[in-house]
DNA sequence: CTCACTCCATACCAATTGGTATGTAACTTA
DNA sequence: TAAGTTACATACCAATTGGTATGGAGTGAG
């Protein structure tokens, strides 16, 4: 049955639709983070249960098992995330350079202590989970691959405007920029030092300046 | 007791003794390759155990706990890899900047598909455990410290023989060296591709002949 | 010969794991 | 009103986990 206009006030059945809706985005995101502070192989479905105050059968109720929780948290989270964050913002750019350089250093100054320790949700899960199981691994290489994508594509553009230099190989570049970027963050996460963070923050900046 | 040169003729405490570290070795090794596949958290001491034939007695007598396996890991296998492979070359070269470039040539090339897949076991278990474990992580940020020192310094003496710009931040570069290098081998991981690693290499090498 | 010590095997343990079966209150549909 | 569906809660399960207690074979010391 379609829903007309006046369906809106006091539809029980859209009422029950939505608090279905949150209580599994509320089981996501406490996954999300459980996930993030021990890895999924050692996150506990008791603890996420434990953060929501929900129950097994909540959880099982709208996930198949524990291997669909952590893909989806990859496919609606960590995507949200990295297109919120990068793509967007690259795709709508006049000025590549100048913009990766802005995500970064907002990135850089949103950071927390608990950030820095924890490290970025993608790299964590991509090291952790790449090598065991393929419906992680290819999640996460697409994520990966959009990102790349997004900064060649971007890059490219800037050539265009002659805001980056012709003979730039932008893929190889957003290649080793996501890569470098993750190992700063790495860095990071392994020596707790904000330091580290700012001296390998430097350093890809100095990097993203040669292009021009 | 000191071991006189006849008591090499037969001396069955030797014997046993030997013995004994060779089981503790043939232990540590398995808990490495375990550890290297499944991560630390997830890997179990009944799989290391099936693959050496031995039992939960002789583990729990080498070691206290599956704490201390993982520390000893880190402190033998993974120090040694990094002295041999990165630091011994690095404190013996002329040319650091072609030193570097050979050590990165010649670990790629020894890199079959399963090295790839399963990526740095240092990185690995740093970015696993450095939020979870101090014990951890200040192991393996010493370790990260000995590889970046051995890089600034032996860059250091570059300068003195003018086979470095003067004006090279060589501590900063060691920071950027490593967690890129680290990042392009996370990159390769999950993408599972090859040419993702050589694309990184690529770029590292290039940046690498910057310093000249 | 006896005692103690090293090195390792066997058997057992409580705790935790992901997963399932069943129950039930609320709501929609027929 | 009766039947069916959704959205959970509760109770239970086998399997696996890291860890321990005990035992025994081999060896050196006294």
């Amino acid at each position: 049955m379609k829903s007309a206009w006046w369906h809106a006030w006091r539809c029980n059945r859209c009422d029950t639709e939505r608090a279905s809706e949150e209580t599994r985005r509320t089981l996501l995101l406490a996954s999300f983070e459980e996930i993030h502070r021990c890895g999924f192989q050692a996150s506990s479905l008791q603890n996420i249960l434990k953060n929501t105050k929900l129950t097994k059968g909540a959880l099982y109720h709208h996930f198949r098992n524990k291997q669909d929780i952590g893909y989806a948290v990859v496919d609606e989270i960590l995507k949200d995330f990295i297109h919120e964050q990068w793509i967007k913002p690259l795709a709508q750019t006049n000025d590549p350079i100048q913009t990766l350089k802005e995500i970064m250093q907002y990135t850089g100054e949103q950071m927390t202590q608990e950030d820095i320790e924890l490290g970025c949700p993608l790299n964590n899960l991509s090291q952790e989970m790449s090598s065991i199981d393929d419906g992680f691994r290819h999640r996460i290489e697409g994520l990966y691959q959009d990102w790349r994508v997004a900064i060649a594509d971007a890059l490219e553009s800037g050539k265009a405007r002659q805001l980056v230099r012709e003979d730039v190989n932008t893929k190889q570049f957003a290649i080793v920029f996501v890569a470098t970027l993750e190992g700063c963050i790495g860095m990071a996460k392994s020596s707790q030092d904000m330091e580290i963070l700012q001296e390998c923050g430097m350093g890809l900046m100095d990097l993203l300046e040669t292009l021009r």
